[in-house]
DNA sequence: AATATTGTCGATCAAATTAATAGACTATTG
DNA sequence: CAATAGTCTATTAATTTGATCGACAATATT
C-alpha cells in the first residue's frame, strides 16, 4: 500500500519539535531544518502551506521564526495528515472527508473492496483523529522515560 | 493516505470473480477483462504473479482459463494486498511482515510517527487478516439483498 | 537609512513509482 | 495442424513525489 509521503512525515516531526519548544520562542527553518534531518527548502515550503492552513505562525527577520499557531493538545494527527495527504482512506470512494466515486464503478453500494476500505478507514480515524500532537510528544516521553529506567535496571545487574 | 493502487484493486476485483464462479468452471482472462472493466494485458500479468504465489492456478488452451486455488474462505484481503502492495503500515518501520528502520532515523524506540503509525497498521491487519474473499462477497450478497428488499419497499408505499 | 536576517513564493527539475501495452512464445484441445 | 488461451520479458507512458533555485519582502538593529 502507499505510505505516509515524506512531506507529510517531515510535516510532523517539525510540528513535534515546535510543539517541545512551545510559543514563547519561534523556531527557525534553518534550525528545525539542521535538528530533524530535514532537507531545508522543502521544510520551507511545508511549513509556509501549515502557515496558509492556520497550523502554524511566523515571523520575519530576526528573531523571527516559526510558532504553533493552536495548541497542540488541540490539533490532531488525523487532520494534519489530511491538510497534506489527503483522506485517510485506502480508496476514495471510501473517504469520509472527500469521497469521490471510482469512474468505472457501475454501483458503490455493491463494491466489496469499498466496503472492506471504509472499514479499514474507520478504524484509522478512530486513532489519529483522537491522537494529538501533545499526546504523540508525551507518548515519546513515556518511552524515553522506559528506556531510560531499563538501561538503570542493565546497571544494577 | 495511502490508497490501494489499482494493481491491487483489479486483483481483488478479479478474485471476487473468482470465488463467485467456482473452480469448476475456469475463468478466461478476457472475459474476467471485459465483465470486471479490467485492461486485458494488466490482467494477465496481475494473474500470473498470484499464480505463481500460488493463489489461482490456470489451465492454457480450450477450455482453459483461471481458477482460485485456495478456498475463498481461506484467503484474507490481507495476504492479497501484501502479495501484490507490500505491508500494510503506513511507514516500514511500523511494519509487522517487512519491517525496514527509516535511514535517518537515531532512534526507532523514540519516533512518534512510527508509534503511532504501528497502532494503526494494527487496526488495519485486524481487519484485513481476519475478513476473506469468501466474506467479502458474502457481504456484497448481503447487500444486493438489503438494496431488492428497499426497492420493494419503495413499491409497497 | 543601511544592513543583516529570516520568511515568502512561483517555477522548475529530477527521481521514483505505477499503470499500461507490445509482441513473440508455449501448451492444450479437437 | 489450427484454433484457443495462457506465459513471459521488455518497454513505454503517465503520474506522483521529492527536492532545489532564485528573486523578493518584511523585520530588527545599528
Amino acid at each position: 500500500m502507499r505510505t505516509l509521503s515524506k512531506r507529510t512525515q517531515y510535516a510532523l516531526r517539525a510540528l513535534y519539535a515546535l510543539t517541545r519548544r512551545g510559543s514563547d520562542q519561534p523556531a527557525l527553518i534553518g534550525d528545525l531544518s539542521k535538528e530533524e534531518d530535514i532537507p531545508k527548502k522543502f521544510l520551507e515550503q511545508i511549513l509556509l502551506s501549515l502557515k496558509m492552513k492556520g497550523l502554524v505562525d511566523s515571523r520575519r527577520g530576526r528573531y523571527g521564526g516559526y510558532v504553533l499557531a493552536v495548541p497542540a493538545d488541540k490539533v490532531t494527527v488525523g487532520s494534519i495528515i489530511r491538510m497534506i495527504d489527503g483522506p485517510l482512506a485506502p480508496l476514495p470512494c471510501a473517504s469520509e472527508s472527500n469521497f469521490r466515486k471510482c469512474d468505472e464503478c457501475p454501483d458503490i453500494r455493491f463494491c466489496g473492496t469499498r466496503i472492506l476500505m471504509r472499514q479499514v478507514r474507520d478504524a484509522t480515524a478512530d486513532i489519529l483523529d483522537h491522537t494529538t500532537l501533545a499526546d504523540v510528544c508525551k507518548k515519546v516521553d513515556a518511552a524515553r522515560l522506559e528506556a531510560e529506567q531499563g538501561e538503570e535496571l542493565m546497571y544494577y545487574i
